[in-house]
RNA sequence: GGUUCCGUAGCUCAACUGGAUAGAGCAUCUGCCUUCUAAGCAGACGGUUUUGGGUUCGAGUCCCAACGGAAUCACCA
């Protein structure tokens, strides 16, 4: 569509010539897709030629629709509408443009590596609990935006940040000391992160007894918070575990590699992978050599206490802690050590994509401005995918209250309804066991992923666990439905030795609703590099969702084995290939896979 | 209090980045399955885009102010 816009601005800019004899700027040329309410396909904006043509808008639009009449071959057509020029473009540029679309392999998929080398961190979870509806988001919008770069020509590297260390940890070791007996994932039947889980609930409930008792017997509550037995005894573990006492290190390996293995399955679940992954044990020291190397360059200086600083008050921001006064690392001291590990380890790296909640704005505002102050090139390039929160119908999800929506069970739960749903309709019953099954989760979390990934990303969101994800209406589904729908024609039309190679169609085969549709699938290539741009998957899903809607409308009136007059046959064979195509592509940017039936 | 983000139909979300009469889905109501899969289609109902100013041919979109909500401003992660 860019370049039928490009012929047709030049075209314009010819005509303003001709027309008016003032030479326009390409961007005084604004063409936009023509509503549907009006007849033709592309409209050129007239207003702001008014000023150059001195005549009234209808005017100005009358003569450039005349000229362009006269000299464009692609304009078939024109209407004036108050100051909109409609131009009707031919349906043989239309008919091209989409036969010519069916023949490249990958319709709208940039060649890898046309961009630069670019890193998508997501995930990042702590090995303290299991994953959860949070996660699923932050998981979705991550490996979706990953795959989103990699279609616009970037080469993507998909990492994590595992946060494997720290008090959080230790409160599970603790409580599993105290109260496990031994109890393990294959003793107890339990998934490792699950397991690990239990004894982080099970600290916190010992930890708020002790506090009470503590306050009963008369200490003020802010020092039974710090003085409690169980938290003393974790914050010992950690002071042991970072002197590398052999007990408290293989525990946690131990209980670490529980969690490991029951967030792969997760991950297998989800769909979702990575190409590497970081240990916040690993890496949490890194940072330090990097804050002292930059305290020697003046980028960070010291404070009377010994604790080191960064001022970015000159910047807008205030003066942010980077290395504590007892020497210890912070999160921006790893952060800092970790990034530029990264850059080191993938040369030619042009930016990072953080994936990580809104609530941490200001932490990677500080981050990349630290970044560029160290030297970084093109640190002002890094980007934080900030996330709203998803938020249940009684506010945010805790875990202290046990509102929390786990990742394991609402995968589950979707996969369930879809079997309940595909049961009530019975359109399946030959399938086997295992096939329905792959279509459960096929269907189940393609709902799932497209409820999360529709909505801007920087928007929080409502999920009511109660009112359940939708099956119909605008939701993965629905797509998926059309799709199949849509598969099982080009199916039958190999049956019945209707040719599905289309080569050419005759232009005069088209009727309106089918051009409209089209246009609107030739803008696949923008759209992806939009989306990339604005490291946004619902740029994808709406699309797809448009596109779906506007196949459905039209599968309902045009039939294809039915039609009789051969050219129009050939025409909708070929609407119909072009629209599985490209919906496949976009709902695979989205993670969803489609189902053959359903 | 400072900074940032958000506010669109009863609910959940769009609106091609300043363009035409603000669109979908859910919910409610009415039609359509002997016709390629009805998880569908068509129609009805539903709006002073929180409010008030401003910028211009033109504002949901940009600027200012107010109101309402969220996040952040930790030697937590």
């Amino acid at each position: 569509m860019q370049h039928l816009d490009t012929l047709l601005t030049q075209s314009a800019i010819a005509g303003c010539k001709a027309c008016f004899q003032v030479d326009v700027l390409a961007s005084t040329i604004q063409i936009q897709q023509t509503r549907k309410e009006f007849e033709g396909h592309r409209t050129i904006v007239v207003f702001p030629l008014t000023r150059v043509s001195k005549k009234s808008p209808e005017e100005t639009g009358k003569q450039l629709g005349e000229w362009l009449m006269e000299h464009e071959p692609l304009v078939v057509g024109f209407q004036i509408v108050k100051g909109f020029l409609n131009l009707s473009i031919s349906s043989v540029f239309w008919s091209e443009q989409l036969v010519s679309a069916l023949n490249v392999s990958e319709y709208g998929i940039a060649p890898l590596n046309s961009l630069p080398r670019v890193m998508v961190e997501y995930s990042s979870p702590n090995t303290n609990k299991p994953l959860h509806l949070g996660h699923l988001r932050n998981n979705f919008l991550g490996f979706s935006v990953a795959k989103i770069l990699r279609a616009a020509g970037h080469e993507v590297i998909k990492v994590q940040i595992i946060n494997d260390r720290g008090i959080h940890i230790c409160k599970s070791m603790v409580a599993w000391k105290r109260y496990g007996n031994g109890e393990t994932p294959e003793s107890s039947g339990i998934k490792g992160d699950k397991l690990v889980g239990k004894y982080y609930v099970a600290f916190d409930v010992e930890y708020k007894k002790e506090i009470a008792v503590l306050i009963s017997e008369g200490t003020p509550e802010d020092d039974a918070k710090k003085s409690a037995p169980i938290l003393l005894e974790a914050q010992n573990l950690l002071h042991q575990w970072e002197r590398g006492d052999a007990e408290v290190v293989e525990l946690w390996k131990k209980m670490n590699a529980w969690v490991y293995a029951g967030f792969e399955g997760t991950y297998s679940e989800m769909g979702v992978s990575f190409d590497k992954l970081y240990y916040e044990s690993d890496t949490y020291l890194l940072g330090k050599a990097q804050v002292e190397k930059g305290l020697k360059n003046g980028v960070f200086f010291q404070k009377e206490d010994g604790s080191t600083w960064i001022d970015l008050s000159d910047e807008g921001l205030d003066e942010k802690l980077v290395l504590r006064k007892d020497g210890t690392s912070v999160y921006m001291t790893q952060d800092i050590g970790t990034a530029l590990m990264r850059y080191e380890e993938f040369p030619g790296l042009d930016r990072q994509i953080y994936t990580v909640g809104n609530e941490q704005e200001y932490h990677f505002k500080v981050l990349f401005k630290i970044l560029s102050k160290l030297g970084i090139e093109g640190a002002e390039r890094n980007f934080h995918l900030s996330y709203g929160m998803v938020e249940l119908p009684e506010g945010k999800m805790k875990s202290r209250e046990g509102t929390v929506v786990d990742a394991d069970d609402l995968l589950v739960e979707m996969a369930e309804t879809a079997k309940r749903m595909a049961s009530e309709l019975g359109k399946i019953n030959d399938l086997s066991e295992q096939e329905k099954a792959t279509l459960f989760k096929q269907v189940g979390y393609g709902a799932l992923k497209y409820f999360l990934l529709k909505v801007s990303p920087q928007k929080s969101m409502m999920f009511d666990p109660a009112a359940s994800v939708d099956f119909i209406g605008n939701t993965g589904p629905f797509i998926q439905f059309n799709f199949v729908r849509a598969r099982s024609v080009l199916r039958k039309c190999i049956d019945e030795g209707i040719p599905t190679n289309i080569e050419s169609v005759d232009a005069s085969a088209w009727d309106e609703s089918e051009l409209r549709i089209i246009q609107q699938a030739l803008n696949w290539p923008e759209i992806v590099q939009l989306a990339a741009a604005q490291y946004d998957p619902s740029v994808i899903a709406n699309h797809g969702y448009e596109l779906t809607k506007a196949y459905s409308r039209w599968y309902q009136d045009h039939s294809v084995l039915k039609e009789p007059n051969e050219a129009k046959c050939t025409a909708r064979v070929a609407l119909t290939q072009m629209y599985t195509r490209q919906i496949e592509a976009a709902m695979a940017l989205l993670g969803i896979e489609m189902p053959e039936r359903m």
